[in-house]
DNA sequence: CTCATTGCAAATAATTTGCATGTAA
DNA sequence: TTACATGCAAATTATTTGCAATGAG
């Protein structure tokens, strides 16, 4: 098992903000530390309260610029799914994961299809098109939703 | 080759606005004209214009509204990349296409790899989740703005 | 000390809506 | 006629920004 994930986005962040002489104050610790222990896929509104939870004198504005500034080092990742609001979640180091959206109870599952990856790619450099980032969502009804269960149909991700 | 796609969402437009008792107005009619007339991809701002390059009388809301019945309908296809646009475009047939997106000219690609879908049913069968829609992005920069050429690596869409 | 950062409120930007008037059916 | 549509302007929603006060280095 590889090095946490975390302690990689840690230091990632500490190289990010030295190298623009950005500082470590009491609100972007707090907003940073709140990130990393939220579940994926937070809205700027839930992580307002969540951070007021715990010091209710921080601002809107603190939290957005400091999730930009989470956004911008590579830390965080913005997600727009279709409902207008901007969600976050950590970035992932080497692999990628894409997200299957139930449009009935909102629920955001996440998976990996590195087959798919190897597709992309193919297409991609099809068109001579350097890739920065991609996103694959798909939007359905949930096994819960449906009343169904998942089949596992043979092996998972390999 | 199959009779052309635009018919096929005329019946469909037709139809539903018959289901819902809905009116074939002179602003409607303009904006839908336009819209099968325009470039994929158009944002409501670019229809505006091109609406009112026709009849300057129509009003911002009415444009809104249209497009977002035609969306409703079936007929167009609400896109959002990530510049906080609204983007519409012909909605698909049978086939479903996805984007290449540039970061640096902002020029949109569309591409179809068959492969990449049926990977994802598998994905979502999986999860046993119901696959409504999705969509496949990727973002980066485009063959012209590397000043490369696209290599060709075999076959295209089979 | 100096300059980045914060909090507030005001400013934007994109989209939506209320309502009196217009107009298909 | 009689709802549905339209156009306008005001309202929402999500996010950004100006600026004086605060605080990190």
């Amino acid at each position: 098992m590889v090095k946490t994930n975390l302690a990689r986005l840690r230091e990632l962040l500490a190289s990010y903000m030295a190298s623009k002489g950005l500082r470590s104050t009491e609100q972007r610790r707090l907003i940073i530390e709140t990130f990393f222990a939220s579940p994926s896929h937070v809205t700027i509104e839930e992580m307002r309260s969540l951070v007021r939870a715990t010091d209710p004198r921080v601002g809107y504005a603190t939290v957005y610029r400091t999730l930009k500034l989470l956004a911008e080092s590579g830390v965080a990742s913005e997600r727009q799914f279709g409902d207008g609001l901007t969600r976050y979640e950590l970035a992932d180091g080497d692999a990628h994961h894409d997200h299957l959206i139930c449009v009935e109870c909102h629920g955001i599952t996440e998976f990996e299809e590195p087959r798919i990856e190897k597709l992309q790619d193919e297409v991609a450099s099809r068109h001579g098109f350097e890739v920065r980032s991609h996103k694959l969502e798909m939007y359905g009804v949930c096994a819960a939703c449906r009343g169904a269960r998942p089949r596992r149909t043979g092996g998972a991700t390999p």
